[in-house]
DNA sequence: TCTGTATTTAGATAATTTCCTAAATATCTA
DNA sequence: TAGATATTTAGGAAATTATCTAAATACAGA
């Protein structure tokens, strides 16, 4: 994981629904791919993106894989924002 | 200003330096760009993309043209990754 | 008005990204 | 093992993005 490939991830729309998505609890790939016009490989591409970037997790069951949130990325992006908020005056990128 | 352009500016690390750059205060254009080891006009294209975005603002003085940040968009962003980590079960995207 | 400095715009090219179809892999059930 | 379902991998075409050079615009001072 590296804060670069997390900022790409973010940056792609159906990715971000993705994440929206997975709020609400683990999904399986073929549930979430539903959610869009678009084929399966392309979602399974951005899946692989999310996962890369430590965004999400994923877990097979049987046939299934179930993807679900990796909260502890978002925590330290939060960290990022909040740094740009505060007046302070130290900072550093990467 | 839209939240997708908003993802779209950060996911460079060029311009994600800017912002950084931009923390301790207004530059103008030709000391942002002595930052980087890039043409002037590539550093002035990414500086629009970031004003585009509504991150940053510039106002001329002279023949220089200086640039800070809007902090207002951050705390938006903000926002959006704070409905992530709390476990709250509401959404929507964009 | 002419010259120099700061910055942006225009246009081209190379790299990256997105999405598709076809094929491969993994698992379940009969 | 054979067939069905779920998902990913591979390979390629189209769109987007980053960067460059050259030219244009904006301003200051002589």
């Amino acid at each position: 994981m590296s804060f670069n490939e997390v900022f790409k991830a973010i940056a792609d729309p159906t990715r971000r629904k993705i994440l929206s998505l997975l709020r609400n609890g683990e999904l399986t790939a073929g549930e979430i791919a539903s959610h869009f016009d678009m084929q399966k490989p392309s979602v399974s591409h951005h899946l692989k993106i999310l996962k890369q970037a430590d965004l999400v997790q994923d877990r097979r069951e049987g046939q299934h894989i179930y993807y679900s949130l990796n909260t502890t990325v978002f925590q330290d992006l939060l960290r990022w924002f909040c740094d740009f908020v505060e007046k302070g005056e130290k900072h550093g990128e990467e």
